[in-house]
RNA sequence: GGCCGGGUGGCAGAGUGGUCAUGCAGCGGCCUGCAAAGCCGCGUACGUCGGUUCGAUUCCGGUCCCGGCCUCCA
């Protein structure tokens, strides 16, 4: 099937096909590890997560990169305040952004490059761009000449003019122009820091991205992708570090972009403090649920995040897992699961992901009517392949159903016990006593149904 | 100010020049001792003003509002 994608360089759907049949390359930028990440920072790991299982399904090898920057501003602030080497922090961060990652499902990368595992290509790639006379040192300083660079601000679509006329860019005396951005920069004593050519000192932001790249995958990826924010200046500068460092030769063929996710129509950030920890976030709801929010918006759109799209999520996976439970009974290899193609189909349509959870919803429905064994064995089959694809309902029903297990005041020998003695009071007519039991557990949070084949229960929060 | 993106039913959110999104919530019915779950059914939604068209939510233009980037940012 031909998968097609919104590529923010041409501003056109594109039919992606790999540079190299044989791999599909594609980078997206992680964190700065100087504390836990919120959940806007989840949605690139999520749906470009998707998007790499389902590369992997249309093309085979996939080559899939995930940075970590661990050498950092913000990260040395935080590592003077408390009084420890950077590593500290950024060691006990990038473990908690894989695993939180991890919780809400995000496919794992191939790799994890850091920052300071690349110094070296860093300083490769400046000696490079000074030597082409894209970049010049200045004071301890390298900078690139964005004047050296025809193309500056074609991802981005604005002119230097334009930004200097914003009047935000820093101006120093060290640049020849307004625009030219840091590509390595002196450290004093207390600051991390590495020998280089021109003093010792550390790199800027966008250059480790283009050196990893480099160094990982060579001069030209597929697919590069990152938040939306970062499309100015951290990409436009990337890609000017890379394509002058290369030649001229293209740094990435196709790029794409998410939405930012909003807390009441404004954007979720540090800056502001209106963010939701993923850290906090998943100890106190399903991180399927998460996952399940995270996907409802097609990935290039602003998301709205709230209490109330969690509960709705909630509710929706309850239904799709109250459909896997009645066809508990089916037993199905998991090598005999199949994708339907119309749901392939969405996922290709530029990752529709609310698209696909559309179809999602329909099999469920469609699976809930089946009757014969076999329609029910197909039908179950489609369901679990679909939501394969994009990390959802993984779980036995019952763990959904169950998940609060643990925060319940009663053990299950106890609702058990509870169950068995509202039965005996249903058979004996008894109604008040059956319906104070179930009272009784529902005030602990145990829902209790009758089924054609008996009662079940499940534990709500 | 410049450059982008958006305004869809109670809510979330796809999509399309002319029958249906889908989910959540709600309402009615079936089922049930009663519930729950499930099933069946229900809602004159496309910011606004014009234009094109036999027909526009969908195309074009104006207008109003909202958001993002232009500084660190996923």
């Amino acid at each position: 099937m031909q998968l097609k994608l919104y590529n923010n360089l041409t501003r056109q759907i594109e039919v992606f096909q790999p540079a190299d049949p044989g791999r599909v390359t594609m980078y997206v930028c992680g964190p700065t590890v100087y504390n836990y990440v919120h959940i806007g920072n989840a949605r690139p790991p999520v749906v470009f997560g998707v998007l790499s299982r389902l590369l992997r399904r249309l093309f085979g090898r996939v080559i899939y990169a995930r940075n970590i920057t661990d050498v950092d501003d913000k990260i040395n602030a935080a590592a003077i305040e408390q009084g420890v080497p950077i590593h500290v922090i950024t060691d006990k961060f990038s473990a908690a952004y894989a695993s939180d990652m991890a919780a809400l499902g995000a496919n794992p990368p191939d790799l994890v490059p850091h920052a300071t595992h690349h110094i070296a290509d860093i300083v490769s790639m400046c000696e490079r761009l000074i030597a082409s006379g894209h970049a010049y040192a200045a004071e301890g300083h390298v900078l690139f000449a964005v004047d050296s660079y025809a193309d500056y601000g074609k991802l981005s679509r604005r002119s230097t003019d334009e930004m200097i006329a914003g009047a935000r860019v820093e101006v120093a005396p060290y640049k020849r122009q307004p625009g030219d951005f840091v590509l390595w920069k002196p450290s004093t004593p207390e600051l991390p820091g590495w020998d280089s050519p021109w003093g010792r000192g550390r790199p800027g932001w966008h250059i480790e991205c283009s050196a990893m790249c480099e160094a990982h995958f060579g001069e030209t990826i597929d697919i590069h992708a990152g938040g939306v924010d970062l499309q100015f200046p951290h990409h436009e500068n990337e890609m000017a570090q890379s394509t002058c460092a290369h030649g001229g030769r293209i740094f990435a063929r196709f790029w794409l972009h998410n939405g930012m996710l909003n807390m009441d129509g404004r954007k979720m950030s540090k800056s502001l403090g209106n963010v939701f920890r993923v850290h906090d976030l998943i100890a106190e709801h399903p991180p399927e649920a998460l996952r399940y929010a995270l996907l409802s918006a097609h990935y290039s759109q602003p998301l709205d995040w709230s209490d109330g799209l969690i509960e709705q999520s909630v509710r929706t996976l309850d239904r799709l897992y109250g459909t896997l439970r009645e066809l508990a009974d089916v037993e199905l290899d998991a090598s005999a699961v199949v994708v339907p193609e119309a749901f392939e189909a969405a996922l290709c349509d530029d990752l529709n992901t609310p698209q696909a959870l559309a179809i999602l919803a329909q099999l469920a429905a469609d699976a809930r009517r089946a009757e014969s064994a076999d329609e029910r064995r197909m039908r179950k089959a489609e369901l679990l392949g679909a939501a394969g694809l994009i990390g959802l309902l993984q779980l036995p029903p019952e763990a959904w159903f169950n998940r609060a297990a643990s925060r319940c005041a009663l053990s299950s020998e106890q609702i058990e016990a509870l169950v068995a003695e509202r039965q005996s009071a249903k058979r004996a007519r008894a109604f008040d006593r059956a319906d104070a039991i179930r009272k009784e557990l529902a005030d602990v949070g145990v829902e209790i149904e009758d089924t054609p084949s008996g009662p079940r229960w499940n534990i709500r929060s």
